[in-house]
Formats: structure tokens, C-alpha cells, sequence
DNA sequence: GTCGTATTCAACCAAACGGTTGAGGAGGTC
DNA sequence: GACCTCCTCAACCGTTTGGTTGAATACGAC
């Protein structure tokens, strides 16, 4: 899991993070402060922590005794990038099959009611 | 890992798994086209198609032997969704923030009507 | 029917994950 | 100094994950 992105996606498949980074939308939060909600160790939610850091979602500083946690929410930046890329390959995708669909519908060989799926046969890349 | 969002998190936390979506978003294709490419096996390649199946990214349907694959492009709008949602109310904290650092450095009087949880420390910066 | 191709299922294994408890470390207050 | 609080590190444990190999299964071709 070397990869910044892997690192990301990773670190939000799990709701538990998920919700602190939440909570750390509204407003920053010292670790217990984070435990709080959450019926599991401070020291569980301290490895969470360490998974969103090293994910680059949040920076904790030094605070006296506390360990203030910070979002950063320009890595979210890095996630949205590669989904909107493919996603919006994948809808041209589309677009392009339905022009063709139409094309052959409104052309030649319409060739009675192809409800069935045998039109999908010619798929040949 | 039983809900939606998690899942589809997970899947796409593997650069694998990353690769094949971004094939899919091109094309459908078979297993063992998808396998090709890397240097894993065949069932190794099938499990991942699992894994991205449940989390509802792509579907499979038999065609012939084969059985194709295709990306489901919606299920990333539930992510788009969760991750735009809190940057939008991260930045929006942000712009706050700035708001009132501005105000604070515009009038220096700025009076003692701040709330009894101003022990915050100025934050450098 | 038999054969070949494409895919999945089953069993196994090492590594990573999410949790625990216990022992520190860092930094305040007295 | 002693003491308390907040937090992390270390070791351990059960489960999940990503990979393997070998044996089915589903389907078309012969």
C-alpha cells in the first residue's frame, strides 16, 4: 500500500475514520475528544489517527498536553481527480454507445422487434 | 465492512483494482483479457472482480464461455458525494476562519464578547 | 458423448488490520 | 522534585486480505 492514492481510499473504507473525518470538518479535535463517541480505547482510535495521517487527511500539532487533529482537505483533491476521470470516461463511454445504438436503430436492416438480447452478439472490441 | 460506501472504498484502496476500473471506463472486457496485463493469476484477478462486484462498481453477465465485465460508473457518485460534502464544509471552516482573522486584525478591540472556550491559544501560523 | 476454453470454488498461507492491555513519554501543575 | 493528564509505542490476538494451487463448473466445438 506504498501509494498516496491506495493510501487514501484506504483510510476511508472504514467508518469509524470516516466519521472522525466528519467531525474534523466542523471543527479541529484533540484525540479524546475524538474517542469520545466511539466505545473502543483512546489507544484504537490513536492507530486511526496514524492511518489518516499517513494518508495526509490530517496534520495533529502540539498543544500543550494535546495533540490537536487537523483536516486536510486538499487530499481529497487526489481522490476526486482519478474518480471524476474515469467516471467521466465511462459516461462518454455511454454517450458514444447510444449514439450508436440510435444509428443503428434509425438505419438500415431494423430487422422486426430484437427485444431479446441478440443484438448484443457483434461486441468486437 | 457491511456498508455501501465502505466497500467501495476498500475496492478501489488496491492499485489493481484501480488499474482494471480504469480499463473498464475504456472498454468492457473479459477475465482473462483484464488478467493480462499483470502477473498474478487468473483466480487472483477473478477474486478482485469479486471484490469490485460487491461493492457494486462493475457487473458481470455471461456471454459465450466468457463472462464480460463492465463498469458501473453511478456508484462513484456516492463517494463524490460523501468526500465533496465534507471538503465543502472544511473549506467553508477555513474561509470562516480567514473571515475572522481578517476582522481581528481590522479592529484590535474586537471587545471580550468572545465564548468561554477561547482557552484555543493563538495558533501561530 | 468427448475435448478445450473460460471462469469460479475450495483449501491453504503469509501479511496486514482493528482491536486489546500494559508500559512508557511529553508536558503541564503543585 | 512528585504527580496528573494526554497521548503513543509495543506486544499480542483473532479476522480479513491478497496471493497461491488444484479441482470443479459452464459453455461451445467436434
Amino acid at each position: 500500500m506504498s501509494d498516496e492514492l491506495s493510501k487514501v481510499f484506504a483510510a476511508l473504507a472504514d467508518p469509524t475514520r470516516r466519521d472522525m473525518v466528519a467531525r474534523l470538518a466542523v471543527s479541529d479535535a484533540t484525540v479524546s475528544q475524538l474517542a469520545e463517541p466511539y466505545d473502543v480505547s483512546i489507544q484504537a482510535v490513536s492507530k486511526h489517527l496514524k492511518v489518516l495521517a499517513d494518508a495526509g487527511l490530517v496534520t495533529r500539532t502540539r498543544e500543550a498536553q494535546t495533540r490537536p487533529v487537523h483536516l486536510e482537505a486538499e487530499v481529497f483533491d487526489l481522490m476526486t481527480k482519478w474518480i471524476e476521470r474515469y467516471r467521466r470516461q465511462a459516461e462518454e463511454r455511454y454517450q458514444r454507445l447510444d449514439a450508436l445504438l440510435a444509428e443503428m436503430n434509425d438505419g438500415p436492416a431494423a430487422s422486426g422487434g430484437e427485444d431479446e438480447q441478440t443484438t448484443k452478439k457483434g461486441k468486437a472490441s
